[in-house]
Formats: C-alpha cells, sequence, structure tokens
DNA sequence: TTTGAATTGTTATAATATAACATTATGTAA
DNA sequence: TTACATAATGTTATATTATAACAATTCAAA
C-alpha cells in the first residue's frame, strides 16, 4: 500500500475547491476563492497548486492554463495525461483509456527515444455542443 | 494546388525570426527582436503569432508558452501537433509519425467520440542530455 | 531535541496576453 | 474604376498569469 500523501492546510483547502469544481479552475479564480479562508497571495496559491500537481492530485490543463481534480485513481504521479476539451463550453474531461496510455507510454519517435511522460489534449465538441 | 497563404509585413518578419531560431521563441523575446523592424507593441506579434498559428506555419508548445515553425510541410493547418521536449535542456521537436498521427486521429474515446485536432507534449531526457 | 526539509506569509515585480478604438491596406464584385 | 467588405495595422492602456526574494514557522526524522 502506497502511503498518501497528508497534504498541508492550504493544500486541502485548494485541492476540496478544484474537486467540487464542475469545471477547471484558473488560478486567480482559486486565489479569490480562498481568501475568505485566509489564503491571500498567488503564490500561496501556486505553491499548493505545483505541489498537487506533483503528487498527481490535480492536472493543470496547458491549453487554458485551469487546473482540475484528477478522478484517475491510479494517478499516483502525474506523468501521462490526457483530455478532452470541448472548443464551445470549455467543458475538460480527463480520458482514461488503457488502450491509449499503453500505445503512448510505449511511443518511440524515430531515434527509438521513449519518453517518460505525456500531456495529451483532444479538442472537439461535446455532445452538448454539436 | 493549394492556394498559398501570402503573409503580410509583420507576420513575414515574425516568421522569419522564429524560423530561423533553433529554439522555441517566446513571445516577448520576439518582440525584443523585431523592435528594430518596427514592431513596437506586443499585440503586433501577438497578432501575427495568432495568424501564423492558425495557418499552420508555427506551432505553440503550450508548456512553454512559446512557439516553434512547422517544417512538416503538410501543415497546412495546425490541428494535429505532437513535440517532444527535453527537461533539461529544453529542446522541443516536433514528431511526425505517420503511425502516431493515424492512431490519434482515429482515437475514440468511451463514448464513442472523435476529436478534430490533438496536441501531444511528450517530455524526458534528449540524446544530449542523459 | 535539534536539525534539516518543507511549508508558510508577505511584498514586490516579472512575464504573458487581451481590450478598445482609430486607421490603413487589400481583395473582390458591381 | 469605384466602392464595399474584410483583414491587418498602430497605439495606449490594462488584464491575467506566474515568479523572485527573504523572513518566519512547522514538522518529522535522526
Amino acid at each position: 500500500m502506497h502511503k498518501e500523501h497528508t497534504l498541508t492546510k492550504n493544500q486541502q483547502i485548494i485541492f476540496d475547491l478544484i474537486d467540487k469544481s464542475p469545471e477547471p479552475m484558473k488560478a486567480y479564480s482559486i486565489l479569490f476563492n480562498v481568501q475568505k479562508k485566509g489564503i491571500k497571495a498567488p503564490l500561496q496559491v501556486y505553491r499548493a497548486l505545483d505541489k498537487l500537481v506533483e503528487i498527481g492530485k490535480i492536472h493543470k490543463i496547458e491549453s487554458r492554463n485551469a487546473f482540475i481534480a484528477c478522478h484517475n485513481s491510479s494517478c499516483r504521479v502525474a506523468k501521462a495525461t490526457a483530455f478532452s476539451i470541448c472548443e464551445i463550453c470549455e467543458k475538460v474531461t480527463e480520458i482514461s483509456s488503457a488502450g491509449l496510455s499503453k500505445y503512448l507510454a510505449n511511443f518511440k519517435d524515430k531515434d527509438g527515444m521513449k519518453y517518460s511522460k505525456y500531456n495529451l489534449e483532444f479538442f472537439g465538441l461535446c455532445k452538448k455542443c454539436r
């Protein structure tokens, strides 16, 4: 059994907020929402975000500068992520496909190089927006 | 035969700079480098970048907020991109793998949804940095 | 129980990106 | 050619995202 990371106070506050959010949250929106809990400065937010990303509790959607909670229980570490993003409503969903992750984890470039980590973002229209 | 986009003056200046650069360039570094050519404001740079991305002449490396020229002649439009990024020296290489692009273009999520566009970033250590 | 690493708090500032509006150039159809 | 629409440009101001630097505190392991 893995040792679970015990979140610190700031990390827990910020994780809870992101985890409850139905959509990716941006850093300054997080800041605004946690100010009543005593987190007053951007750096406090960014530090917690960095740590949460590092331990795999949240992921960063790079093309949107936003963060979502990981619901893929096997993500102990952020090393292989895939998302679908609706270009109209901006809904983001984490993709968990054994086939996809296997394919990408084993992908070799033309020099035979394999990679330890990847991030994939698919774009299109979600069901509602088609 | 496709109609090639004729680049405007600003677009051409900025494309040439990125195209000559051995590494991804950031917007404000581009701005600094083209000021002697009369491009003085961030917006002039961002507008040219947006257009160049749109027509597939350059790609944005989302995780780095940086831009590289596309050397994949089939990229008329930016819709399917894959890169490898060295986590030490930050060298970025565009991956062109028929197998990979075919796999991703045909990927369906568990709802059977296909996507029109994707961006994939692999991370690891390049040959020099291993 | 001290010591070393991680976390926190705080102020200031750097880096990235867009809003709004006026003007100029370019292509296309009458 | 004219005139209309579209795209590109120039400019100022500002919004958004992220980090530097340093002091203080917490907390677990030796």
